[in-house]
DNA sequence: TTTCCTGAATTTTTT
DNA sequence: ATTCAGGAAA
């Protein structure tokens, strides 16, 4: 049963407004899940409202998943049957079913940035492009800009006459989209580009899904994009039931296609649009909400609000200046581990936020020497790592046979004597005969002068369709067991038989890992899922609260978290405001979008919020002099504790030539190649020894034969009753002691 | 032809 | 850290 007592008016009026279309103006800390949970519940329970007819659209799947359970912890039953999922898993959702209307297959692939980079850049050679010119990156943000908007290349080609640049730009689109669909791939804006371009071409699709969908609300409207905008435009138009929760002061996806007049946009779109403002504050103290509210007051052309709250003034903010990067991550360990052996707080109790990924490994650093228990989100994604690609490569050729660059990844992964000048003859065969690569390779025996690579292109060919035809078979985990044995990838790494190739196959084992979870609590577990899954998870998804260490994590990522003690490290003129939007053509837009993010930043801190800057920084190999941030000099000086003001600032923002560019690589590198301790700690010692019965999960009951030290683990090999004699790694192989010796 | 080696270049923020 | 280009060795 839910109690609309615990809310407070504005919140309780919002829950109960459901007929019609809702722009919630929802501050930082206003409590606005709180609001989107009654309002679920409360249609189910009171308005009896089905709960398949529910909509619910969230940022990330963590969030999604936390919606789901609080629902859940209310209604009870049937909220199993509400779709609550993210703007990209909604789209897989819907396409898997109709994608075959707009001639895809259902089998499609979904492309990461890498793999965008590839397709780019074969483009770009087969049209004889200059990437000086035209950078990869720079076409492909243009191209998802494009479809951001909804432009197709045809549109986009249209308003780019007179452009030579753009005009270029076009034809590259084009291609893109034509190889994408020869690859029968999508990216991640096709995802909902298509899922638009669907409902506007076959009307009866629609009419199912805006039946289905008779209540739609939305969290974080402020960054959803055209796209987006116009996908939840259409399924909301039968019924109107549309409720969108936002804070035009959050938006931080500009970037990224975010526009934040889809928040004006709105009632313009639905005239009869009830406009209710959340302005109470649940989270921080004062002093921390006139600090954000004195920085984002800086902002032009925003919907005017101020937070407060009851929560009192709390202690006031403080400002550090640090000499260096490693000084200022130095005192944050240092500090925190103060606060925590003082029984004042626990690890879990911290966020340090930065601005840049690679402003991360100081902290890194440093958090590991003083034994500060640390987890880092985002930075190099584990599935962006070469192993695992390797891995997801055989599973996508072997669930998608068009995926192309797939197949080019892995055909001469392990070494098969398959290279370059092989390669291209099939692939120049596949291009005279119009057909995939793959197809290319099933009939590799037609392709002039191949000669005596044929037989082991023959046994690649057959290795794919022996895993297929395992595929109803076999568990997803034991597929790429057997990947890693019968292409000899796992021999290639026991060869190497170094440390490298040691954490290589961690790195797989922990994708089995995933691929087992996946299994037991998918409900209709399949191949293409589990590839949807890894393609479509945030690093930030797999965030455990309860898991005691401190979060080191950008601005970006802490959007719609807490915390109790907060660092906004790196507060320097050039690093935050980044220098790319200090020197860029629109700049006060793109200052103001830095602001926002440093809004977001400081609202995330509920008792104590600490902002750090150094003097001098290491920037793209030299020592840059640095300035405090204006952000800093935003916040009133009466807020932050006496004697931690920011100093008046020498205004020297100049480069320091003294150290070569040679020099400071060097140095570098020294750093990169410190010794470094593992976060996966070795077992001080083994219950088990040499002659004790063991068993392991999967082979069972054996004899341990031997046992070898590692660099960082143990190396067991165990004679299986079964499964016969294998090596395994003792941090992974999880062994339990059933007898000894 | 394939493989192995070296040096150079690339990092704003992300689903 | 990874990938790519270019050149030498096998």
């Amino acid at each position: 049963m839910i109690d609309l007592e615990l809310l407070n008016k504005e919140q309780r009026e919002a829950v109960l407004h459901t007929k019609g279309p809702l722009l919630l103006l929802a501050g930082a800390g206003s409590g606005k899940t709180r609001v989107l949970m009654y309002r679920i519940a409360y249609l189910i329970e009171t308005c009896e409202v089905k709960p398949w007819n529910i909509l619910a659209i969230t940022f990330t799947n963590k969030a999604a998943g936390e919606m789901r359970e609080r629902v859940d912890k209310i209604v009870g039953e049937g909220s199993e049957n509400i779709w609550v999922s993210t703007f990209h898993s909604l789209c897989v959702r819907i396409l898997r079913r109709h994608i075959d209307k707009l001639g895809y297959e259902n089998q499609f692939t979904i492309y990461d940035a890498d793999d965008q980079k590839t397709v780019i850049k074969g483009i770009c050679g087969r049209l004889s492009i200059d990437t000086q010119i035209y950078k990869e990156k720079d076409l492909l943000r243009e191209i998802s800009h494009a479809k951001e908007k909804y432009q197709s290349p045809k549109e986009y080609q249209r308003l780019a006459k007179g452009d030579f640049r753009r005009e270029v730009i076009a034809d590259v689109y084009q291609e893109y989209q034509k190889e994408l669909k020869k690859n029968n791939a999508l990216d991640f804006d096709d995802l909902l580009y298509l899922t638009v371009e669907l409902f506007q071409s076959y009307p009866e699709v629609l009419l199912y899904y805006q039946d289905r969908f008779r209540y739609i609300m939305v969290d974080e409207y402020q960054d959803t994009n055209t796209v987006q905008f116009r996908l939840i435009g259409i399924l909301a138009k039968k019924y109107r039931n549309l409720c969108v929760v936002g804070d035009d002061d959050q938006s931080i996806y500009r970037f990224r296609g975010a526009n934040v007049g889809n928040i004006l946009n709105f009632e313009e779109e639905f005239p009869d649009t009830k406009v209710i403002k959340l302005e109470q504050n649940y989270r921080s103290t004062q002093h921390i909400l006139d600090a954000a509210n004195a920085v984002i007051q800086n902002n032009k052309g925003r919907k005017e609000k101020a937070l407060w709250t009851e929560n009192g003034q709390g202690e006031p903010l403080t400002f550090l200046c640090f000499q260096d990067a490693s000084q200022e991550a130095a005192y944050l360990a240092k500090e925190i581990l103060a606060k925590v052996e003082k029984g004042k707080a626990r690890y879990q109790d911290f966020a340090v936020l930065y601005r840049t990924n690679a402003q991360s490994r100081v902290f890194e650093e440093k958090f590991l020497l003083s034994n500060v228990p640390y987890k880092m989100i985002g930075g190099v994604n584990f599935y962006a790592r070469k192993e695992v690609k390797d891995i997801l490569a055989y599973l996508k050729v072997i669930d998608n046979g068009r995926d192309d660059l797939a197949v080019h990844r892995i055909i001469n992964v392990p070494k098969r004597s398959i290279g370059a000048v092989s390669v291209g003859k099939v692939q120049a065969y596949a291009n005279s005969q119009e057909i995939g690569f793959y197809q290319a390779l099933e009939e590799a025996s037609m392709v002039p002068g191949i000669g005596k690579v044929l037989t082991k292109i023959q046994a690649f060919v057959h290795l794919i369709e022996e895993f297929r035809a395992a595929l109803s078979k076999r568990k997803i985990y034991e597929l790429i067991e057997d990947i890693l044995e019968k292409s000899g990838y796992a021999q290639e790494l026991r060869e190497e038989g170094n440390e490298e190739a040691q954490v290589r196959m961690e790195n797989i084992q922990e994708l089995i890992h995933k691929a087992m979870i996946y299994e037991r609590t998918a409900k209709e577990p399949s191949l293409s899922g589990f590839l949807e899954e890894v393609a479509l998870v945030a690093d930030i998804d797999s965030l455990d609260e309860s898991d005691n260490r401190v979060l080191l994590l950008t601005l970006h990522n802490a959007k719609g978290l807490e915390f109790p003690y907060v660092y906004l490290t790196g507060m320097e003129d050039g690093v935050f405001p980044s220098f790319l939007s200090i020197l860029a053509e629109h700049s006060r837009e793109e200052i103001e979008e830095e602001r926002r993010l440093c809004y977001v930043g400081m609202t995330r801190a509920m008792k104590a919020l600490t902002m750090t800057a150094v003097h001098t920084r290491l920037m793209h190999g030299k020592n840059q002099r640095l300035v405090v941030s204006r952000f800093v000099q935003e916040v009133p000086r009466e807020l932050f504790r006496e004697k931690t003001m920011p100093s008046s600032v020498q205004r020297t923002v100049k480069s320091d030539n003294s150290t070569t560019y040679q020099k400071a690589r060097e140095a570098f590198r020294a750093k990169t190649f410190e010794p470094k301790q593992f976060k996966v700690t070795k077992a001080e010692a083994l219950e088990y020894q040499t002659g004790d019965r063991v068993s392991h999960i999967k082979f069972g009951i054996g004899t341990v034969l031997d046992i070898t030290e590692g660099g960082k683990d143990y190396e067991v090999k165990v004679d299986f009753d079964k499964a016969g004699i294998k090596k395994m790694f003792a941090s992974f192989a999880k062994l339990k002691k059933v007898e000894s010796l």
